[in-house]
DNA sequence: CAGTATCCTTAGGGATACTG
DNA sequence: CAGTATCCCTAAGGATACTG
């Protein structure tokens, strides 16, 4: 009953998956996303004191998020320089996806008893929300 | 104004965002838990025939999803041996969300003019199915 | 303030051969 | 059929120092 096939090819970089994952599921992108998402601007320095990521990443990162049009940057010509982060449509749109990929992490670990970051959950509705606490500069902890 | 904020730690494995990163956005489990979905139960040949994946990160991916609760593997006592795996409830519920996941990456994709797998789209209904060609064996792509 | 520049580590994935 | 076992490669991220 089955025919013969011909074998197809398949290049993963045509794949939404895949371009997902590049583009927005790697280690910080959600939480800068998110960052400036609640503060409408941010600077490089918003991110650098409140995640414990290096310079280098965070640089990185932000260029990758302009690259692919979910952010925009703009530099004040200001001595020192400022310099703000601001989503684009793109990337405002993401929000809703951006939720309900925390929401289904959430119960998940939730529902197999793993102790959950309390500020992420602050700021993201999952407990009442006390902005001393959330911006609050990271420390690295020890190890 | 601003008033002197004690550092706080941070523990990313305990972020949602990063749970959900390490459990379903890793190359290829959106694909393996999409095809689990539409066939009911899978083969790990089918798999094996049907992605440009190799049998050792077939393997892992497996494991992986079955110790985080998302498949279930069961071995069936014949010669040759043969195993069926199936989403658990657990799993089934991730599908509206990689459903949103495939959706985003594929609007943004058609956004920017990028080229989009044929078969990916047949499989989550952006294109008329075409089993023929869905069940064709994958074949590498000559580089 | 907002980054570069170097150097290093590691997890995920790939190629190939072999087995109960 | 359904995998292991090895060995290898690369991209993402981390540590630290320096700069316009």
């Amino acid at each position: 009953m089955d025919e013969l096939l011909e074998p197809r090819e398949f290049d993963i970089t045509m794949d939404p998956y895949n371009h997902m994952i590049r583009v927005v599921f790697t280690r910080w992108k959600p939480f800068l996303l998110r960052a400036i998402y609640f503060d409408e601007v941010s600077s490089f320095s918003s991110f650098a004191n409140g995640l414990p990521i290096s310079q280098k990443v965070l640089s990185e990162n932000l260029r990758a998020l302009e690259a692919d049009g979910l952010i925009t940057r703009t530099v004040l010509p200001e001595t020192p320089p400022k310099v703000e982060y601001r989503l684009t449509e793109s990337g405002r749109s993401l929000m809703p996806l951006l939720d309900m990929v925390y929401d289904w992490g959430w119960h998940d670990m939730k529902r197999k008893g793993m102790p959950i970051d309390r500020l992420g959950e602050m700021w993201h509705g999952y407990r009442e929300r006390d902005w001393k606490q959330m911006r609050a500069p990271y420390k690295k902890k020890r190890s």
